[in-house]
DNA sequence: CTGTTAGCGCATTCAA
DNA sequence: TTGAATGCGCTAACAG
């Protein structure tokens, strides 16, 4: 009783005529008669025929699929990525397949090779914090499937590219801490990776340039990012003869810490010490003291810029690697809370 | 010069056997001999040969993915859920389809539908809140392909579902307010939904029948979960003579919602006003208040039973519909901060 | 142990 | 305007 799936075959058997011309009835093709076309799309609809998806996959060697591969969905910061990724996709009627790099190397690999198995059509990818070379990335060019890479640039030539200069946001955020009197201004910086532009740096300096005040290297600390390293980090800063009155904390994770560690310590938020911040997480809003500023990165325009330019890819007839490498810059810009 | 992909069709010719030869060699079929097996294998290392996804996919009219739909992937709640799901998908080599309903029902249509396109060979889902039919996921038995519910699940027969009892955990919850020495405990409720069960509310009444205390109606609002929606719940249980000591929220949205606005009255949290939650979301940790008590309802747990549920079916050999329906039940568990 | 063959569903080229 | 035939890459039934 368990009715089959319909197909063309089935439909051209009930209605005399030959599969293709059942093809081209479907399709809208020009050569195809009315009454014909009429009848086929008919049945075709009382029969709730629906084209298998997987033939079609086969027969044009493409799956309508594109990779999306970030460091982790449990930061908002990503999942709104992953909304404007969806969203270009959807328009272009594919779908998205998502992995997780949980910010390691092999892992990232890993997944690379789950998704070439799988044949996805383009890959748009937030490189993971250990991935220090993109060799897995390079490889994908032999089987000609493009990579857009977004918001974790790789800071490596002839790639297409998606992200969001943080420098002048940061001149502003440093300017907007001088303006309200710091003088010492301590920056928490996160892991030095060799592939990634360091603009948080590189905006720090420039304020104090600008600014004329000379930049003390003992204020720039370093944290691996966890709860522990940030402590150390900001343990180190209240050491100093000179303590720091302002800090520009690498993202939201280590301000949080910071102003969580800097209450335990009884200092005054806000008052012995202000945080700045990367990110701007919305649940930020919910805390007594959150940081003062924060550097929104648009993270749903830049998954959507990214996948445009996916798709511009996919749709340009590449005629042998003619296709100029693009790297698209957006500003972020400083929220003042 | 573009080296095209290597297929068996081209291992066979260059090593002039038979494509089933080859074929069988990369298997480890029983019967073939272990001369020819080496030597097949070995060029396939060498040409860098991979099977074609989409071909198998096609021959087998399984697409080895399993669609995962999800109110959205900004709550980390269901970000821990899509690890849980990940993990077990992994294992089995699958993959997974990610599509967010938004709590939407037309768009839990719409990505069901794209789902079905894809022939994807099983479903987990955690229903919308707008979710108040299951027709569309009924309609997927036709095509075969087994649904798993989880977390949120209908309150329909005839399902196989996964989610975590807050029975208990709610009684424990409002035990613990009695006996921190609250005489009126709010319950700050979400949407009426006909298809989910209301837990919340049934261990509401149960702890207080146990400790025979009366429940006044009163002290049982409703919100939309929207910020407003809460606020003026809130306001609802202020303007009353008999104020409440404590409130059970509906959620941490709920609770961080009404301790902002508990703050801005002037109210005392933890004196003047108690609160105990639903989620245990990780970042309560950085608030200065944040509610005394969460119930934890595991979702990546939930995930992980949900996905290897959906497995045991899809593994099953189903001889027409004479699979039972399973039911797994875990149990929620009161975290005390 | 190995080769031959058929066929999955569809789009498409060639012929009528 | 329509039909017949082909083939995408792979598996598996069948034949040797």
């Amino acid at each position: 009783m368990s009715e089959k799936v319909p197909t063309i075959k089935e439909i051209a058997r009930r209605l005399n005529i030959s599969i293709s011309t059942v093809s081209r009835a479907l399709h809208d093709h020009p050569s195809i008669g009315l009454r014909t076309k009429m009848q086929v799309q008919k049945l075709a609809a009382e029969m709730n025929y629906e084209p298998n998806q997987t033939a079609i996959q086969f027969k044009q060697g493409k799956t309508f699929t594109i990779g999306l591969i970030l460091p982790n969905l449990m930061e908002e910061y990503f999942s709104l990525a992953i909304n404007g990724v969806e969203q270009v996709a959807l328009e272009n009627n594919y779908n998205v397949l998502i992995g997780q790099s949980h910010d390691n190397l092999e892992r990232e690999q890993k997944i690379l090779e789950t998704m070439r198995r799988h044949r996805v059509d383009g890959i748009v990818v937030s490189i993971s914090k250990q991935t220090n070379n993109i060799e897995h990335f390079e490889q994908l060019e032999k089987y000609k499937i493009p990579v857009v890479f977004f918001d974790r640039v790789p800071n490596a030539p002839n790639i297409h590219s998606v992200w969001c200069s943080l420098y002048y946001s940061t001149i502003d955020a440093v300017e907007l801490l001088f303006r309200k009197g710091h003088k010492r201004v301590a920056y928490m910086q996160g892991p030095l990776s060799l592939n990634i532009k360091n603009e948080r740096l590189e905006g720090y300096y420039e304020a104090h340039k600008r600014n004329k005040a000379p930049v003390s290297e003992s204020l720039i600390v370093t944290t691996d990012l966890s709860k522990e390293g940030t402590e150390r980090a900001f343990e180190k800063l209240l050491s100093l003869k000179e303590k720091p009155t302002a800090i520009l904390a690498f993202n939201d994770t280590v301000a949080l810490d910071t102003i969580q560690y800097a209450k335990k310590k009884k200092l005054k938020i806000d008052k012995d010490i202000s945080v700045v911040s990367y990110a701007n997480w919305p649940i930020t809003s919910y805390l007594d003291f959150p940081p003062i500023a924060s550097v929104e990165q648009f993270p749903y325009e830049q998954g959507v810029r990214a996948t445009e330019l996916l798709f511009k890819l996919l749709n340009t007839k590449s005629p042998e690697g003619s296709i100029p490498y693009e790297n698209v810059v957006l500003k972020s810009e400083l929220i003042v809370h």
